[in-house]
Parts: structure tokens; C-alpha cells; sequence
DNA sequence: CCTTGACCTTCCAGTGACTGGAATCATTAT
DNA sequence: ATAATGATTCCAGTCACTGGAAGGTCAAGG
């Protein structure tokens, strides 16, 4: 199957297909004609890669999550410490973007918001000494 | 006053400052020797930039606010509305990523973590049909 | 006067994960 | 025969830096 059928039925556009052959994470086949021929697997493949992106999963982590899909004998703790790893980073990113917002909040709502130039925002930014 | 003073005071790494007079955010004067020489506004300005950048503002909007933290007649809501499109961004991202975290623990608290190939995490990424 | 070391300069290239566009080739439909 | 669609490669751009190389400048110590 060309590219084009690939995309449709993984969700990826073409350019992020072909890009994931550059850096050989999914490498297919090559027809006669030169096109790129996915097999059915190599479809399973990206269809994995697209849902583990989606949960924001690195492209190395993805890389290593899609050797151990393909490993039969694979240990189950080996994904889970990627998974559980990978969860920490989320939750230490979403506390960071809570921090962000109290923050932010706070100046959006003390600011009256009307023409004139007085601001708390600009003054937070400008800090504690201006 | 020299570029590793501007980093002391601000916080940001020279690297970083040179590259913000590349893209014309903050640009500096310069000594005979053609050494960068930074006033204590053109400090003031990488500080407020610093802020700026560390609660997740991009560049474009820190140009803007900066303009503003410049200008003396500016609106506040002008401002304001800056900030609450951010805010607005911030708080999708935590969205997104609480869903994220959801999905992942899910995974992660159903995979029993030993050394037996069997793994709900891949059989999660695989999709529902393998 | 010379050297050492800290600091400064520019330029080039790489990061992550694509995305856009140009020029060209292959296949299919009319 | 031609037009549309879809494929190919390659180059460049995104965002916000960051690293490194090669070289210029300056103050202090011997």
C-alpha cells in the first residue's frame, strides 16, 4: 500500500510518515516504481506511534515502546518504568502550569482592563523594584 | 556595561541575549571595542523579558508587551487581553494534559510491572483491535 | 614586555518533531 | 493526449535557544 493509504489509515499525515522513515523509526519497503510499500504491519506500527505521540510520548520513547511491541519476550516492567517515567513528567509539567496560572490569574484579575495606562500585569513583569 | 554583567542581573544566560538582539527584541549599544554595552533600561528590559518568558509567554508576545511596558499611554486592557489569551492557553494545556495523565495512569496501574510479556500498555498503543 | 586567563566577538550547526514548498516522476481517468 | 492525482526528493523554516570553534580585547601578575 502507498503512502497515501498509510496516512489515511493511521491518522499521520504523509510528510510525518515519510519523516519517521528518515529517522527509522517505521521503514518500509519500496515498490519497483521507487513509492513506499506499508505493509500491514508497518501500518500497526505507525497506528502504535500515532497513539503513543498523542499521549505525548518523545519520539525515543517511542522508538524503544515499539521495539518492546515487537519483542515477544519482552518484560512487562521494562514499559511500565517508560510509562511511569513518562507520567511523572506530566504531572511535574501540569503542577508547573498550575503555578503559571495562579500567577498569571492573579495579575489578570487585578487589572482593570480599560484605557488607562496604569497595569498591574506590566508592573508585575516589571518587577518587584519599578 | 559588558554582556556577563546583563546575565548576572537578568538571569539570562549570554547566549540567550545575544540571540535576543539578533531577533531585535532587545538590542544594546555597542563600546569602541564592539563589545555590547547594556544600559540599565536595556537591563530592565531583559528582566522584564525573563518574567515574561518564565510564566510561558512567547517571544512574539513578550515584543509586545514590552512595547507596552514602553509605552507610557498604553491601554491596560491592551495588556490584559495579552494575558487572558495566554492564561486561556495555559489553562487548555493543563486540560490536555490531565487527560493525558488519566489515560497513562490507567495503563501504567494495569500493567502488573514483572517480567512476563504480557503488558496492557502496548496493548493499549496497539489499539483496540489487536 | 609577555603571558595567562577571563571575557568578548562572530559564525555555523544542532535540537524536536515536524511542516511547507518546489521541481520532478508515475499512475489513472477522461 | 492530456489533465488530475499522488508519489518522489531536497531544501528550508518553525521556536527558542544552545554548543562549539576560531579569534579579538583587556586587566593582572611576573
Amino acid at each position: 500500500m502507498n503512502i497515501g493509504d498509510a496516512a489515511r489509515l493511521s491518522g499521520l499525515p504523509p510528510k510525518t510518515i515519510r519523516y519517521y522513515e528518515d529517522i527509522s523509526l517505521v521503514v518500509p519497503a519500496r515498490s519497483d516504481n521507487g513509492y513506499r510499500a506499508y505493509s500491514a504491519n508497518d501500518v500497526h506500527k505507525l497506528q502504535f506511534v500515532q497513539r503513543a505521540r498523542g499521549l505525548g510520548f518523545p519520539i525515543e520513547h517511542c522508538r524503544t515502546l515499539l521495539s518492546l511491541y515487537e519483542d515477544q519476550n519482552r518484560a512487562s516492567a521494562d514499559v511500565k518504568a517508560i510509562a511511569a517515567e513518562h507520567l511523572t513528567e506530566i504531572e511535574a509539567k501540569i503542577e508547573e502550569l498550575k503555578a503559571l496560572r495562579k500567577t498569571l490569574k492573579h495579575l489578570v484579575d487585578n487589572c482593570h482592563g480599560d484605557d488607562r495606562p496604569s497595569c498591574p500585569i506590566i508592573d508585575g513583569l516589571a518587577g518587584p523594584d519599578h
